[in-house]
DNA sequence: AGCTCTTCCTGAAAGC
DNA sequence: TGCTTTCAGGAAGAGC
């Protein structure tokens, strides 16, 4: 599942490889991911330049120009390859960009097809403008703020996009764990001492994993297919009935609003 | 407003 | 062993 450390490590490798290189061909194998028609998304990305390459939130964005840019969201299985065009296609490449320059080409690989590509106008973006802040960039002072005016359980909040854009189940988990909030927890309950630490915890645990390259649970890759480490470092995720590394108690797993929620039942008591 | 359920989709894992 | 069922979840939308 790419979040927020993933998408941020494939941008980088996508800033290292594909930056300033002018598109000559955009092969659609499976229409069903680009979110336009087909026929005019060739003929608009056509001949264009990667000016820049941006992440927000779980979105990639390559930048066009001033205000057209690709948008690609990986949904919950989606890779990018920079790879060899000798390369044996795969069953879930479903489009190909070609380069005028440089011998590889990139491919977005969707074996669940719910991610998403499309051409958007930076002026009105809807899936750009409805997300919430930059978790990295949020003030403290900004995010005790924002949370105090919101209700429900916290880890709902924390995978809200329209709230903060970028962290989704695995780091949510993680980053409550960092900071010993149970996730079942009332957001009025939460003292603002805990949000700071949330906060605090929130930007530590995302920036060890952009560090380590990111999470690869299932399938998650880089451009290379390279996984990430940051699963090596997971003290919650994906470790339901082993030790909590702290202090030693069963991790659990619950449903909180349809999602998966792993916690040290010890750790982060519920208040 | 927030919670719950549903839909999209397929591979992996579990169950029989 | 091999078939069938369940589960995983990002996001959107409906209904409460």
């Amino acid at each position: 599942m790419p979040e927020l450390p993933e998408v941020e490590t494939i941008v980088q490798g996508l800033n290292k490889t594909i930056l300033n290189k002018k598109i000559k061909q955009v092969k659609i194998i499976y229409p069903g991911i680009v979110k336009w028609k087909t026929a005019n998304f060739i003929k608009e990305t056509l001949g264009q330049k990667i000016k820049n390459i941006k992440r927000r939130g779980k979105n990639i964005l390559l930048m066009l120009s001033q205000d057209k840019a690709i948008l690609i969201h990986l949904g919950m299985s989606g890779h990018i390859f920079y790879t060899s065009p000798h390369q044996t296609l795969d069953k879930h490449d479903h489009i190909i960009f070609r380069f005028t320059s440089g011998k590889k080409e990139i491919r977005y690989n969707d074996p669940r097809k719910f991610g998403k590509v499309k051409l958007i106008d930076l002026r009105c973006c809807p899936d750009l403008d409805k997300l919430g802040v930059e978790p990295l960039e949020i003030s403290e002072k900004d995010f005790v703020n924002l949370m105090a005016k919101r209700k429900g359980r916290i880890k709902s909040l924390l995978l809200n996009q329209k709230i903060l854009a970028g962290i989704g189940n695995i780091y949510a988990d993680e980053s409550l764990f960092e900071a010993k909030i149970n996730p079942l927890s009332k957001i009025e309950q939460i003292s603002p001492a805990k949000l700071k630490d949330l906060h605090r915890s929130i930007k530590k645990v995302l920036k060890k994993a952009i560090r380590a390259g990111g999470s690869s649970i299932r399938t998650y890759t880089d451009l290379s297919g390279n996984t990430g480490r940051f699963q090596l470092s997971h003290k919650v995720y994906a470790r339901e009935g082993e030790s909590c590394k702290i202090c030693d108690a069963k991790i659990k797993r619950i449903i909180v609003n349809q999602r998966s929620s792993h916690y040290c039942p010890k750790c982060q008591k519920e208040n």
